[in-house]
DNA sequence: AGCACGCCGACT
DNA sequence: GTCGGCGTGCTC
């Protein structure tokens, strides 16, 4: 049934201005299509006097488009793209009296101007146009919708993270010219790649390469990424790098300066102010800017004619949005690729298995040096496993086996060493020291933790203590237990080498750089300052704790860490020397001493297509209390050839500063399943998890609470009785490309 | 989410 | 008759 508000005026050939109040509802036949006019009586816009806009409101809608009559005042400005402010709610249509109530003012960008609407009612007016700047042109609108697409999310929620928030005085400000283009470079250190020249070529004379570059260790990289750049710039086109955090995005800035001089580039990171943020995106939108380089919000950076798009790092994991629905670096930049038909480098030290993956399909080629390139580059790597550390008695006790004392000192002599010590808090878990059983409960069998504050032993599950733990297998008594944090590996180490210096980097408190002269530098992963001229040696400490974590990427990961590390290290025929304490035997250890990560990348590749894990397969989560998940599940139409794997019990919202997304409100059970699709399927997947979530949602099913960050919870639980506590029992939580699997 | 509409029981 | 609680459905 349509309850239309029609007015006696309906239905007639009178121009859609002036068109009379619309008093008490009328219901007559049905008319094929509103004309749009204003509540007041206010004229609307001659032509195309209807604005679609997408409503800024969540998950609520999902993709739909809400129509709007466009008051003649607004016409000029009421342009595709542009910020509008309308209203929205049942009160809208509260029509007595020609008085409109309820239905609060909110945000929405109008998509596209028509001649008609096919809304079968009055429309009502735009309340507002925010500013004319058209902010959300067609390009990115239709990246958001891929992107949502893709991870079975709204598009609004995409757009939240695409659009920055307005600030007017940026917008005030004019954004300039574009430069010329600058001339084509020289290939410089990409002479080192087998095809370095050709693929600087290509860009610089308007193609559209795709390469999976397996970076020389050094500090090279970020030059190199600026040269792809400045090609791209050469060729009349715009390009886009994003690299994990910060301080590589000054690195890439630095070089970018150095190369095509001051503001010829944007530098788009998350700690810039909202002003300063929003005047470069506009400067980049307004196409006064060609060149951006930024952390992972830029993605979606409105680049004109973009040539290029560069990721640098992609197994960081600072390039997985932690907003809904958790777009990945790699993926958006994959679509921008395909979609606006540009060149895409994807560089790294090391290789991740989606990467090895990409060259395997044939979408994108390897970009790799000779071996004697990677061996003249890269420091000697050698390994300290158990069997040495048990011959290594005296060792043993201080935590430094002989042959990193001896490499240590070494290196000291020739300038700084760097400790690569994990962060503490990375335990994996407890084992025998002896024989590696893990540590168990012997009440409940869960497995033992060292308590933060007092290095107890306790019951991971059941929280009892265990004052008196030994091994069940081969009665030992000792563990092989907590990481020794770099505070105090630091101190350690500074008795041992008294002489020299020893500095700390880690999370409170990174160091970007350090001099060239005798020091210690400790960091934990991904801290490591760069060090002037390179580091004499590297220590990679408990290399047993980075692998022995339950996650399908561990190894990826550990050997990743490394060769961050390592590549800080100077090549081996200078000396550059890099030891690390893990057992030789292991697959990424061995990666490491070969300096071969993308044979490792391979082979796990490999591995993951037999086992059918992700990324060859693409999965899917779905949690929610079991009443609601076998309610979605029932109702969804997945595709034929999706396996449905649980469900089980979502472990136990962590107790921590952030609350994993999908994890059960305090107090609730929640299961989740995975839902895994063969190659081929995963747009399949994603479509009919969408669409099944957007049925729930137009049932009774209230949204996800916090489906927009992780924060917000329960609500009115329990006050208002079923409804409420019904709602929130109902809702699931989608997250495709779960990162938590293994 | 909000909000209005409408159905049904209770009461001046 | 009419008031108001709450279940249902819509938002241009």
């Amino acid at each position: 049934m349509s309850r239309e508000n029609q007015g006696p005026d309906e239905g007639g050939a009178e121009a859609p201005e002036q068109l009379a109040l619309i008093r008490e509802s009328v219901r007559k036949a049905k008319v094929p299509r509103a004309k749009p006019r204003t509540w007041r009586g206010a004229a609307v816009a001659g032509a195309l006097p209807v604005a679609r806009v997408l409503v800024d409101k969540g998950v609520l809608h999902l993709d739909r488009y809400f129509d709007y009559a466009v008051p003649e005042e607004l016409d000029a400005v009421a342009q595709p793209g542009v910020r509008v402010r309308v209203r929205f709610g049942a009160g809208a249509r509260n029509v007595r009296d020609g008085r409109r109530e309820g239905g609060g003012l909110i945000d929405g960008f109008i998509v596209e101007r028509c001649a008609e609407s096919d809304y079968q009612g009055p429309l009502a007016a735009l309340a507002q146009v925010v500013s004319p700047e058209p902010v959300l042109d067609e390009r990115l609108l239709g990246l958001a919708r891929a992107v949502a697409d893709r991870y079975a999310g709204s598009l609004a929620d995409v757009l939240q993270l695409a659009v920055p928030p307005r600030h007017a005085r940026a917008e005030a400000r004019e954004s300039g010219e574009a430069p010329a283009p600058p001339d084509a470079p020289e290939p410089g250190s990409w002479r080192r790649y087998g095809h370095g020249a050709e693929f600087l070529g290509a860009l610089a004379s308007g193609g559209a390469p795709r390469a999976v570059w397996t970076a020389l260790p050094g500090p090279e990289w970020a030059e190199e990424i600026a040269r792809a750049v400045q090609a791209t710039l050469a060729s009349g086109r715009g390009a886009l790098v994003v690299v994990p955090t910060g301080r590589p995005a000054a690195r890439v800035d630095a070089a970018l300066t150095e190369l095509l001089g001051e503001g010829r580039h944007a530098l788009l990171t998350a700690d810039a102010g909202q002003e300063k943020r929003y005047g470069e995106w506009l400067a980049v939108r307004r196409g006064a800017v060609r060149a951006v380089v930024g952390t992972r919000a830029a993605m979606f950076a409105p680049v004109r004619d973009l040539g290029l798009v560069v990721i640098w790092d992609d197994g960081d994991s600072s390039h997985s949005d932690d907003h809904a629905p958790f777009p990945h670096v790699r993926e958006v930049l994959e679509l921008r690729a395909s979609r606006d038909k540009c060149g895409f480098l994807l560089g790294s030290w090391s290789c991740t298995v989606e990467a090895a993956q990409l060259v395997e399909s044939g979408w994108a080629a390897p970009l790799v040096a000779e071996r004697d390139q990677v061996r003249a580059a890269a420091p000697l790597v050698r390994t300290v496993g158990d069997g040495d550390l048990a011959r290594d008695e005296a060792a043993r006790a201080a935590r430094l086996p002989t042959l990193a004392w001896r490499a240590v000192r070494e290196g000291l002599k020739h300038g700084p060493v760097l400790v690569q010590v994990p962060r503490r808090g990375y335990v994996p878990r407890l084992a025998c020291e002896r024989c590696r059983e893990p540590a168990r409960c012997r009440h409940c069998a869960g497995p033992l933790e060292a308590r933060e504050s007092t290095g107890a032993l306790c019951c991971g599950w059941c929280g009892r203590d265990e004052a008196a733990w030994h091994c069940g297998a081969c009665g030992g008594f000792r563990l092989r237990a907590q990481v020794v944090g770099a505070r105090r590996t630091a101190e350690e180490l500074g008795r041992a080498f008294p002489a020299v210096p020893v500095r700390t980097s880690g999370r409170e408190q990174v160091l970007d750089t350090v001099p060239g002269a005798p020091a210690l530098v400790v960091s934990t992963p991904g801290a490591e300052p760069v060090a002037e001229g390179g580091y004499a040696a590297a220590l990679l400490l408990d290399g047993w704790a980075m692998l022995g974590r339950p996650d399908l990427r561990a190894g990826e990961d550990a050997l990743r860490r490394w060769i961050g590390a390592a590549s800080l290290v100077r090549p081996q025929g200078v000396g550059g020397t890099v030891v690390i304490v893990a057992e030789p035997t292991l697959r990424p250890v061995q990666a490491l001493v070969r300096w071969d990560p993308v044979g490792h990348a391979v082979r796990e590749l490999s591995e993951r297509a037999e086992l059918s894990f992700p990324p060859v397969s693409r999965m899917a989560a779905v949690s929610g209390t079991a009443e609601a998940l076998s309610g979605f599940l029932a109702g969804a139409e997945l595709p034929p050839d999706a396996v449905v794997l649980g469900p089980v019990p979502v472990a136990e919202t962590t107790p921590g500063p952030s609350r994993r997304p999908g994890a059960a409100p305090p107090g609730e059970h929640w299961e989740r399943v995975l839902i895994r699709v063969p190659p081929g399927s995963g747009a399949a997947l994603a479509a009919s998890l969408k669409t099944a979530q957007a049925a729930r949602m137009a049932r009774g099913a209230r949204g996800v609470k916090g489906a927009r960050g992780a924060g917000s919870s329960g609500g009115a639980r329990g006050s208002k009785g079923a409804r409420e506590a019904g709602a929130a029992a109902d809702a699931v939580w989608i997250r495709v490309d779960p990162l938590d699997i293994g």
